[in-house]
DNA sequence: CTAATGAGTTGCATAATAGAACTCAAGATG
DNA sequence: CATCTTGAGTTCTATTATGCAACTCATTAG
């Protein structure tokens, strides 16, 4: 069966997984992003089958997060350089870099940091609440309707009852 | 062919790829966020086949993300608890909200927005680097090796070639 | 006594993966 | 000129994993 796709989904995480879901596809955006960009560079540092590889490659680019682009004519060679799309995406990524560093790599042992391509200062990712700066915890949130929500009543009422039950007693 | 591990690589990102590199789990653990936290309702909510489900559950106690925990005897019923890995997992998740919202839900239009369980105000999760508050720009970034890197020379040269020869010459 | 609930199993057809070998064009080498 | 090498993919096959539907099973509710 083809995987299920949520294309439709009236969710920005499950919409973003139909192409961030997977093992390859972030990793083959790592790569990029550390400027391995040819097919041969992705090959050997991820260590993937080549036909999944041009699979990969052909639903990101499809996708947008990639551009298939000539790097020479005669012989045809091509590179595969991240758009805006596609650089967004790495910074999601990134932000699963302080996640694993704390449950994978335990001591600050982590192999790989990042800096600032001009200045050389240790760049640390951290996901923050943007209205007040403070780091994020997951055990203060709840989810409400936002402004694109669209369900009928009784779904509604089911995913969001507590919201449901404040608003309207 | 099973599917690849990473649990030995070298790299954050591809170890929590080992089990948020997927669909389903990082979905999973949404609805546990959301408060639906049993067999059924998580069924009912991701419309997901009950073979997978019960698979992915295992997958992600066994990862430690998630507690099977009892809350009722006779007949046992159990129900599915972030853990403080499973909360923390989940802020990652909450970083794809902002690129999900800006290429999939244009004009502002997302379905789903978080609020303060406490204060009811909006909370918008954005990736900064902690170390000057500013927005990451994946443009600005390049990876060195960490405190914990180890591999041999050639594949150091390889992969730091830039890094490589600008602190050897 | 029958139905409903919660939490899974079991069986099956179809896709996706991993791995290895093979292709093919254009330069480079001897 | 004949062969080698590079870059970028194909093709083939054996395993797995996914999705779907139907089935089990214990316990309580009516």
């Amino acid at each position: 069966m083809e995987r299920k796709k949520f294309e439709n989904s009236p969710c920005s995480i499950a919409r973003s997984l139909d192409v961030l879901g997977d093992w390859w596809n972030p990793l083959i955006l790592r790569e990029c992003l550390y400027g391995n960009t040819r097919f041969d560079e992705l090959q050997f540092w991820l260590d993937i089958s080549r036909n999944i590889l041009t699979r990969r490659l052909a639903v990101l680019v499809d996708a947008g997060l990639l551009d298939k682009v000539a790097y020479q004519t005669r012989p045809k060679r091509f590179e595969y350089l991240l758009t805006d799309k596609g650089h967004d995406a790495c910074v999601v990524l990134l932000a699963l870099m302080p996640f694993g560093e704390r449950w994978y790599f335990k001591n600050g042992q982590h192999p790989i940091e990042l800096r600032d391509r001009k200045t050389g200062a240790l760049v640390t990712p951290e996901i923050i609440d943007s209205n007040t700066g403070k780091r994020l915890d997951s055990r203060d949130l709840i989810p409400c309707p936002g402004p694109g929500f669209r369900a009928p009543k009784a779904i509604m009422k089911r995913r969001f009852s507590e919201f449901y039950s404040e608003t309207t007693k």
